[in-house]
DNA sequence: TTAAATTACTACGACGGTATAGCATATCAG
DNA sequence: CTGATATGCTATACCGTCGTAGTAATTTAA
C-alpha cells in the first residue's frame, strides 16, 4: 500500500466531511456512512481534531466540524500529521542521503517520477477534490 | 518507505553482483559488501535462489552466482517475488476496486502518476541499472 | 436534576516486516 | 578421511500498524 490505512481513512473522513451538507457529523455518523471499524475511526477522530482538522464537540448533541478552510487543507498536510511525509522523500532503495551529487543506482530515472508524486501529495487540496463531484467514501 | 527493506535489500544484491567483475558471491561477501544484516541476508539469498535469480553453491568455495540474463531481470521482477506488485496497483484511498468507471475522488489524478510509476517498476532492467556506472550499494 | 448521548483516554491483542540465533546439511581442499 | 567452509532450515523476539474493549469525562434535552 502507497499510503497507510490510518491515511486512507482519514483522506475519506475529511473528504466525506466536505462534501457533505451537514454540518455536525457524530462519530456513529461517520462509521456507518464510511464503513471504517468503530473504535479505529473514534482514535482517529481525536487525532484529527488535535491536529487542528476538525474542532470536536462534546455531550449530547455534540460531534465533529470542519476546523479548517478545505483549500487550504492538501493531502501531504493530513499524512504528515498521520505517518509523516518523510517515508515518501527518501532514497528509493534506502539509503540515508538522496541527491543529485550523491545517487544511487535509480536514482536517476526515479527521481524525477517522485518529484511528480510529492507535487501531487503537495498540491492537491480537499477543495479541489470536493469538485469531483463523487460519491464514493 | 515506498520498498521494503527487503525489497531493498534485493535490488541492491543483485545490482551489486551485476556490475562486479565477480562470478562467485558468498554470502559473507556481501554482507560486507553491502552492510546488510548477516542472517537476514543469508534468508533473503536463499530466497532469491529459489526465486531463479541466482543459484547457490554449497559447500566449500561455494556462494551465489547469477542465473538469469540481467536483461531480463525487472524491478517489478524482484518486487513480486519479495512483496508482490499487488499494493502498488490498488486504490490509493484502499477501495477494492479502481478503475475510471469506477473511481475514487483521487483517481483522475492518480491513476495516470501511478502507471508511471508502475511502468518505471516494469521497465527497467538490472542491465540498464549497470550502465550507470554508480557505485553506490 | 437526571439520564441519554457524545467524545477522550488507555490498555490490550493480532499481524506482518525486520532481525537474531542455533543447528543441520553439503562440498571440497588438504 | 576429515576439517574447514559454505548454504539451508526453523524458531524466536522486536516493533509498528491495525483493530478491539472498557471506562472516564462532558454536555444538554427532557
Ligand atoms: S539516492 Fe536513491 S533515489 Fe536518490
Ligand atoms: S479508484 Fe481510487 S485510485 Fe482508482
Amino acid at each position: 500500500m502507497i499510503l497507510t490505512k490510518t491515511s486512507q481513512y482519514a483522506v475519506r473522513v475529511l473528504t466525506y466531511m466536505i462534501q457533505s451538507d451537514l454540518r455536525v457529523f457524530s462519530a456513529h455518523h461517520l462509521i456507518k456512512a464510511l464503513s471504517i471499524p468503530d473504535k479505529y475511526l473514534r482514535q482517529l477522530l481525536t487525532t484529527l481534531s488535535k491536529a487542528g482538522f476538525i474542532k470536536s464537540i462534546r455531550g449530547r448533541e455534540g460531534g465533529y466540524v470542519l476546523a479548517r478552510n478545505p483549500d487550504k487543507i492538501r493531502l501531504s498536510d493530513i499524512i504528515e500529521v498521520i505517518d509523516g511525509m518523510e517515508r515518501y522523500e527518501r532514497c528509493l532503495l534506502g539509503f540515508p542521503s538522496c541527491s543529485d551529487d550523491n545517487p544511487c543506482s535509480l536514482h536517476r530515472k526515479w527521481a524525477p517520477l517522485r518529484e511528480q508524486m510529492l507535487h501531487f501529495l503537495r498540491e492537491t487540496t480537499l477543495d479541489e477534490i470536493r469538485q469531483n463531484d463523487i460519491t464514493k467514501f
